[in-house]
DNA sequence: AAAGCTGACAACCGCAAGATC
DNA sequence: GGATCTTGCGGTTGTCAGCTT
């Protein structure tokens, strides 16, 4: 039988589920106040409150906890997570870990509204048999895209470029982890780059992300930036040519 | 005006790893 | 050393508001 995931039912257990009411949230607060975070699954043995750990913890983490920032992404917060997710993967704790006051569940939604159900009606167009590029929504205020290099400049050009674990790095930002103190350069912190993450297509093809980026003149700079970068979780990291009709593009994969 | 669609968000689930008994 | 518990993570789904048709 399905069970309805968002109304107040119980579980087995004896667990509410469902919305949490200013009450609960208030009784929830006092009892980090007063123990401070942890021991959620001695939260209900505490606070009387009829909801499992795993609930309490997702509910703090997520929205009580302070300092947390509200509303919607700034467009170097959409950049970050952006070319973070291009070398993490789906690392949404670790990609959060680079945005304070942001949560790894905000981040997670935010690359599923803007990429994932793109990526599925992309799919679903596929299917169809027309197949549109569909530009970002935040992009669309943007002047329009530029040609960065010809098909056929670049169709015999794909080059793959492998990791490397030893390159000495000088922009970026470094990995937290002591044994990935890798450096990955951001696109703004490249010279020459805009501060805003560059023009945008995006499409899939198969498994695969990829986008279309209007990076200017300096597309070759980046790529040889990137490419000296180690990838963690990345196999390879590519230069390639957009094979979708009617578009004349370079474009990155992943 | 109503129905359908879409984006944003909150919250649950399953699983895995680490901690504890 | 194994069983159990706790915590954290990533994936998924339901709801709702706003927009479009």
């Amino acid at each position: 039988m399905m069970v309805t995931m968002m109304g107040s039912l119980s579980t087995e257990k004896g667990w509410k589920k469902g919305p949490w009411t200013s009450e609960e949230d208030k009784l929830l607060t006092e009892y980090v106040c007063l123990h401070g975070e942890g021991r959620w699954s001695s939260v209900s043995k505490y606070t009387g409150l009829n909801r499992s750990g795993k609930s309490c913890r997702l509910r703090w983490v997520n929205y009580l906890r302070p300092g947390l920032k509200k509303g919607q992404l700034t467009p170097l917060e959409e950049e970050t997570i952006i070319e973070l997710h291009a070398t993490l993967g789906n690392k949404w704790s670790t990609i959060a870990k680079y945005l304070p006051g942001r949560t790894d569940n905000e981040i997670k939604n935010y690359w599923r509204t803007h990429f994932g159900k793109k990526r599925e009606r992309s799919k679903h167009e596929k299917k169809l048999g027309r197949r549109k590029p569909k530009v970002l929504k935040q992009k669309q205020q943007q002047p329009h895209i530029v040609s960065i290099t010809s098909r056929e400049e670049t169709k015999n050009q794909t080059k793959t470029f492998e990791t490397q674990n030893n390159m000495q790095q000088e922009m970026g930002f470094l990995y937290p982890t002591i044994e990935h103190q890798y450096h990955v350069p951001l696109m703004h912190e490249i010279e020459g780059f805009s501060s805003t993450w560059p023009n945008t297509i995006v499409d899939d093809d198969d498994d695969s992300w990829f986008s279309l980026w209007d990076f200017g003149e300096r597309f070759e700079d980046y790529v040889n930036q990137f490419s000296k970068c180690v990838m963690p979780n990345q196999a390879t990291f590519g230069v390639g040519v957009d094979s979708m009709q009617n578009h004349d593009k370079t474009f990155l994969f992943y």
